[in-house]
DNA sequence: TAGAATCTTGTATGAGCGTACAAAAATCTT
DNA sequence: AAGATTTTTGTACGCTCATACAAGATTCTA
């Protein structure tokens, strides 16, 4: 009970490791291939360890899976913070969502294995849909003085699905590279703004709200 | 030898009846849960029979995998050719692609699975592949007359990738009807394509280009 | 109907996996 | 430094699943 402060240090530290070696495998192997052992090897510890650091397999993979969300945030929330324009912070949301050495094939297939999981696993769902309400909370922000909310909810699920549909296409054709998947995504919201529209969103003059780049961080 | 025709009858009934029982499991179940033991009891065999029809469990997935794109391919086929225009023909497409009792979570959950499979077994990345193809032939045979290649090639991966965007997120967050996932890709279509190029697609006076009816069936 | 070919069953085998655990090693406490 | 505590190791158990196979049931043939 004493010694609570450094049990818990090493605890954490053994965690952290053994996640992000998880993430490691998980990128490489997928859900499938992310097994207890190879997470144990790849974090270069005993095969025994994860049971003592952790309630379960389940355990690690919510972690893992909270680390790369956490991991993408980051960078989003960098380039939100950085953009002066609405127009920027759009490109600094669907920029964040192909970061720059992630898509790959096998970042892709792992991601979409982890959607479904999902499909199946209550818990998987609720991150999945937490990363929804990000990007959907990110768009709001952007588009948020220009549209209705029939128009921003529409235009929301039409890029969102946009985004996940260049992704699972990545793992499974493999026939697009990160620049073209961003110029389709812009293709497709230039088209769905209008000229005058895409105009004010250029031009910096909106109000600037800071509710995404707050309430994720 | 000699009873080589009443063989070859039997086995193939049997396999179908495998096929068609291992998709029933599949739809219910996804890819993980699709056991050789769930498909021989939902076809009402015993455990072992699947190691006498097929060569092993991936014949089946495979075959199961045909089986089912025949299914959705064959539903496409009626409604071209039941299509007067070319707009009806998109609509013949589109529709076709979110087949009427099939937009379900556990049905989009299965066919995530086979995604994420794609991802790493070469195999199924190839029929997903000729999946593709299909839908952008059809696409092709919509819009050829209008649309450049290059802008064939980038409306063809828009369309693609937001078809394929909804279905993930039915199957992680099932926030989404049939219709409204329908009416959701025409919303992103009517805003690719200009109101005349519309119009056109409405009027019927196209080339009527059998190429799609006849290519796939 | 007897025998042969085919089909079906039920079970056995072995691999891969998550997890539990006893023992060993390392670290901390006094 | 001796004992107590924490950390790590290696292994073993139990489970699920694909596959193989021997034995039984059915259908065909002559």
């Amino acid at each position: 009970m004493a010694t609570q402060g450094k049990r818990t240090r090493i605890e954490d530290i053994r965690r952290v490791e053994l996640i992000a070696a998880a993430h490691r495998v998980f990128l490489e192997h997928g859900l499938q291939g992310m097994t207890s052992a190879r997470i144990c090897r790849e974090a270069g510890m005993s095969p025994g360890i994860l049971a003592y650091y952790f309630k379960g397999k389940d355990e690690v993979l919510f972690g893992m899976v909270r680390y790369n969300n956490r991991l993408l945030m980051e960078d989003v929330i960098a380039r939100l913070v950085a953009a002066q324009t609405n127009w920027a912070r759009l490109e600094a949301v669907v920029e964040g969502n192909f970061p720059a050495q992630a898509f790959t094939r096998p970042i892709a297939s792992a991601w979409i294995s982890v959607c479904a999981e999902a499909g199946v696993n209550e818990q998987y769902a609720r991150l999945q849909r937490l990363f929804h309400r990000r990007l959907r909370s990110n768009l709001a922000s952007v588009f948020g003085g220009m549209f209705d909310a029939a128009r921003l909810h529409e235009a929301s699920l039409i890029i969102a699905a946009l985004l996940d549909g260049l992704w699972l296409r990545k793992a499974v054709a493999d026939d697009i590279g990160r620049d073209e998947a961003i110029i389709l995504v812009f293709t497709g919201i230039r088209s769905l703004v209008s000229d005058r529209e895409e105009k004010l969103l250029r031009s910096g003059r909106e109000p600037k709200r800071a509710a995404a780049r707050r309430r994720w961080q």
